[in-house]
DNA sequence: GTGGTCTAGACCACT
DNA sequence: GTGGTCTAGACCACG
């Protein structure tokens, strides 16, 4: 479910940040489903508390969770979630990286639609 | 030609390998062509000497460029830079993660597929 | 146990390397080790902090090292370390290079084999 | 015969240098033999005249090689080469970074006792 | 002229 | 605390 590399170079935080994104995409994570507490997500993955604490922060930042005091963390609704340009404006920047290294390492723009095809979006389902 | 932001998170020396990668992808830099000394670019992009010379190092590393004692760097040929598996699983992985971003934020394949095509790699002449 | 030579004609930073693979195979460093900070060894050396860092970097790129973030720098698994192909012929070209030049300088094969002999690779225990 | 490699991280001059060794060692060139002149030899590696001046200058140094004035630049006999004993200690202390390097890479003492058997140092007719 | 190495000291993100 | 990045400025070997 949660597969944190501890060795990446990708900060901890960020994993369950985009973790949480990913199971929410697939509908694993639904609106108002709870999260498990930070402490209790901490263990989960054996990381510091102060790890999901700041992941959680981030994710409530975007909206894309809210907490309820007293009771616990749970998803958003997908209305709720507004479009962050900024956050869009870097996702663009990256694709274009990728896709400039992927070249480099031998694909052709059909390869990268294989790919992209690969990884099974959900996006029929989509979210709106 | 080298659009370097210094606010920006990534790192300095970062933004100038995906540059030069970028700009062989156009052919604007073709085998052979020299590049700018590291002193040369350091005054041009206003940043540290040592910052370029670890951006060469790097994609020297990568076998994109070579460099000549005494005469300075130059692209490689195509030919010379065997394909990394090992980069090439992380740019999938990278892949993927951008594309969960970006239907996160609202996009979907097509719309992914039509920011792809505007990057205009330079795939016609292709590489090989 | 790290004897660096300033006045000597190697880096530093290629000195350090050497001497941390040298202390793995005599299994002094042993898998997943804390190799001391960055700070630390450049103090303990009386070197610049960038100068341990350049040989740690060298040194997680071959996959003899990996870093933990906030953490710190430990020694990788033997099974980790994949066999580099280029550096090998590089290093047999060397090993070939400093046999002529043993030779020269009044070697024979066996008095060659007898300082290999003298080197006590910790080649029993044997790596994996 | 003499293989230079521009792109090698060995300076030409050295690798000038130990090509006319070993050509020695094979007997190739012999005491007395005439080598080409600094001119000639450049224009044949295609390399800075300044740079086999360099390399023969370092040959002279080593005697190695002698120069008669207005005549050119001849083998020494064997029996000038004085054992020059901080060349053998660099040499050795070469031999056991390689070797260290060599088992790094999968290569145990039997290993690389075959690769020097392999090197055919013609130790037999050998010097002195 | 070139790139490679090193120092001194700083700031940053992550844990 | 950790490693990663960057600047400013220096010295060196090579061609």
């Amino acid at each position: 479910m949660f597969n944190i590399n501890i060795m990446s170079d990708k900060p901890i935080y960020e994993q369950i940040i985009d973790s949480i994104k990913e199971l929410s995409l697939k509908h694993i994570l639904k609106p108002d489903d709870k999260l498990p507490s930070v402490r209790q997500m901490a263990s989960m993955l054996s990381v510091n508390p102060n790890t999901v604490s700041k992941a959680y922060q981030e994710l409530e930042r975007q909206k894309i969770i809210y907490t309820v005091r007293g009771r616990g963390t749970f998803m958003s609704a997908y209305s709720e979630r507004p479009i962050d340009y900024e956050r869009l404006e870097k996702a663009l920047e990256g694709l274009r990286n990728i896709c400039v290294e992927l070249v480099h390492l031998g694909y052709d723009k059909n390869k990268i639609y294989e790919e992209i095809d690969k990884i099974q979006l959900g996006i029929e389902g989509g979210i709106k």
